[in-house]
DNA sequence: CCCCAGGTCGTCA
DNA sequence: TGACGACATGGG
């Protein structure tokens, strides 16, 4: 067992919508890569019991991405943009999970709801991950790359991923022509690394985005979808932002995507609580 | 019955 | 380039 400061938003943080195996009953649970994380809010800590603790410290700084300084960030965020200060409500992190995770589940998460998109990840790992055993209950780990590879489509239908199916062999192809592919990816710019991801049949520019900021932590790629869609286009007030998303990194900065972030957890929150 | 969900593809101007 | 319907599936 490990405590953390509580000086984060870890509710609003693994229910952004960039984490899909979080569970909330007495405590939060979330699986993550090779073990679970069963973490007790306190007053002024987080404190957090894991299936594994070796590292267990080290382990969660990173996935949390505690060593990056958020405050200087939105502060930078709001300078160049005052009205985001109305948004930075919630604190929240950008999560530093396992890249091949984010590649397949964000391909399940095109034209889909949340609760959809964490019934699929969780029924694929229920179908081809280690199963894991922790305080008598059972959890399951995001598939290995190898027991990846082994599938094939017709192994999809139970994960009941519709027509994204074809896009997942797509992806899982390209590892195969490649083992080290998302590996490789890591060494390219931002720009380059979209290039790339889009070169896969299923894999657009929004996806791509998704997987950059929640698989390699690059904060200058910024998804746009619906919720932050809206969003601009009232803070802007103009109807088709497509010219606008081009012109966000000049108004953000390096940043971006945080600021993106904000902006869709904010609108999305809207939505949920009315 | 409709519309929508952390979109992308194929097609047609 | 840009617009537009199709695509699986389940919820509202």
């Amino acid at each position: 067992m490990i405590e953390i400061s509580k000086n984060f938003d870890l509710k609003g943080t693994i229910y952004s919508g960039q984490c899909f195996r979080m569970n909330q009953n007495d405590c939060f649970t979330i699986v993550v890569k090779d073990r679970v994380l069963k973490i007790i809010e306190t007053s002024n800590k987080y404190k957090i019991y894991s299936s594994k603790e070796e590292n267990l410290r080290e382990f969660v700084e990173n996935y949390f991405d505690l060593k990056r300084d958020y405050k200087k960030i939105n502060d930078e965020l709001i300078k160049r943009d005052p009205s985001m200060k109305s948004i930075i409500l919630y604190n929240h992190k950008i999560l530093r999970q396992d890249k091949l995770e984010m590649y397949i589940t964000y391909i399940i998460s095109q034209n889909n709801n949340v609760k959809r998109i964490s019934y699929s990840v969780n029924k694929l790992c229920e179908l081809f991950g280690e199963k894991i055993i922790y305080e008598n209950n059972i959890y399951y780990l995001f598939p290995s790359k190898e027991k990846l590879l082994e599938i094939k489509i017709e192994d999809l239908k139970e994960i009941k991923v519709g027509f994204r199916d074809k896009y997942i062999m797509n992806a899982l192809d390209a590892i195969r022509e490649n083992n080290d592919f998302l590996e490789d990816l890591e060494s390219l710019s931002t720009i380059d690394m979209t290039k790339k991801l889009v070169e896969i049949k299923g894999i657009g520019p929004k996806v791509a985005s998704c997987i950059l900021m929640f698989g390699y932590n690059r904060l200058d790629s910024y998804p746009i979808d619906t919720w932050a869609k809206k969003y601009l286009s009232e803070r802007f007030n103009i109807k088709n932002i497509n010219k606008l998303q081009k012109e966000l990194y000049k108004i953000y900065g390096e940043y971006v995507g945080l600021a993106v972030q904000y902006m869709f957890n904010y609108q999305r929150n809207i939505k949920v609580n009315k």
